[in-house]
DNA sequence: TGCAAAATAGCACGATCGTTCGTTTATTCC
DNA sequence: GGAATAAACGAACGATCGTGCTATTTTGCA
């Protein structure tokens, strides 16, 4: 029995008890409000940039307000980047998990990814921009990213190795190389489209995706490879 | 005649007359101290992360003596990417002019461009980090950068059509879609390297190139394609 | 060696940062 | 409705930010 969801620990609130939440009702309301700001504010200006004060002002609160649903800055990043995860789940991961497991399921995975990425208002991937900020800032807030990361990762992987064991990728595929190409992929499409605003990227992924997974796609019936 | 260095403006400086800078010896010596510890500072933290204060600190200078050589902070980080772009002209770009023109200079461009994301002690690129920082921050600093790398890429692309001139690549070759795929597979090392901390990614970046480009490349005599 | 100019230091400014604390308002439960 | 509690505010803190000023030191040249 596989899991469902991409396993990440939420223990931010020891909400315990079983179905209702008592008493802090308006309180995870205003926080839920404030994550979507902080959302919002992070995918523009990065993580690092995220300002209490920048935040109270988009909320509308008062500084001290907002700082108490986190108790420091750095637990807001951290809350950020989990609610990121929750989002990239429900919008990437959970969809993705409807189409037939093997190549179909890998095809629809990438694809949700790649809209994420570009086609989005206003919405830089906080994965992308979090591994930039904090690739050499040690701390918790940038093992939390690696974490979710990871997990997508390994998602990822599950997939391709699903489609091996479906027949449909050749039995020798390395699936570790297959993701590094597809990841980057998605990382050229990340920056050509936000930071130098070509048009064309969202194609050339694509184009380059096909081209990568056909290279171990099992040959049909015909045509064997001749070395 | 082709211009041999990546067209930069740098009019930083007017220096003006021909060949000696007479009083200003001292001044711009200790001004390149300073980018060279702005540039390490940089590719740590950040073009955002670069603060004038821990500038100072680092040199052994006061605030306003650091200050006083660039005018403002924007100033001052237009001046790191315009080292940082002249650092890369000289370690990448013109080395790999060296080698003779088609693929093989192309394999020189991609193997120190690799080199330079990957293996360099605390050089995080950052054409790279800089790219995901300011995808949404308009101004100068911006401008600067999509200008450097629009620079680089120019190059890149004419060292493709380069080779498909030379006969190394098939005639039907896209450039820009190559040219794409490829700075994909950059960004994807620096990912996996400098975040992950995964340690084969150099070798998965040189197998991926080497396929990607053996797709447009001109088959030796036998074997044409299939379809 | 002395003089002009360049380079650097020192100090202070307003702003903003994250954070703390005591108070006040709003909400939930009996 | 009233008591208990959670949520939000307001003010202030020390620190640091970028950026002006005015001295002071250092440099380069006659």
């Amino acid at each position: 029995m596989t899991s469902y969801v991409l396993d990440s620990e939420d223990k931010t609130l020891p909400i315990a008890d079983g179905q209702a939440p008592r008493a802090l009702l308006k309180g995870r309301q205003t926080r839920a409000a404030i994550l979507d700001a902080a959302l919002g504010l992070a995918s523009h200006i990065g993580l690092e940039g995220l300002s209490i004060g920048a935040l109270a002002e988009v909320t509308g609160m008062s500084k001290s307000g907002v700082f108490a649903h986190f108790g420091s800055r750095e637990e807001l990043q951290i809350s950020v980047v989990r609610e990121y995860h929750t989002r990239f789940e429900d919008e990437v991961f959970k969809p993705g998990l409807k189409a037939p497991r093997g190549l179909p399921r890998l095809r629809a995975l990438f694809d949700r990814w790649l809209k994420r990425v570009s086609v989005e208002i206003d919405s830089g991937c906080i994965y992308i921009s979090g591994a930039v900020e904090f690739d050499d800032r040690p701390g918790p807030v940038r093992d939390a990213l690696v974490t979710m990361v990871r997990t997508w990762q390994g998602a990822l992987g599950r997939a391709i190795r699903a489609a091996v064991a479906e027949g449909h990728l050749r039995a020798d595929t390395d699936a570790e190389q297959l993701l590094f190409e597809v990841h980057g992929l998605i990382l050229a499409l990340h920056h050509d489209a936000r930071f130098l605003r070509h048009a064309g990227a969202e194609g050339r992924a694509r184009a380059a995706f096909e081209r990568v997974v056909s290279h171990w796609a099992v040959v049909p019936r015909s045509a064997r490879k001749h070395s």
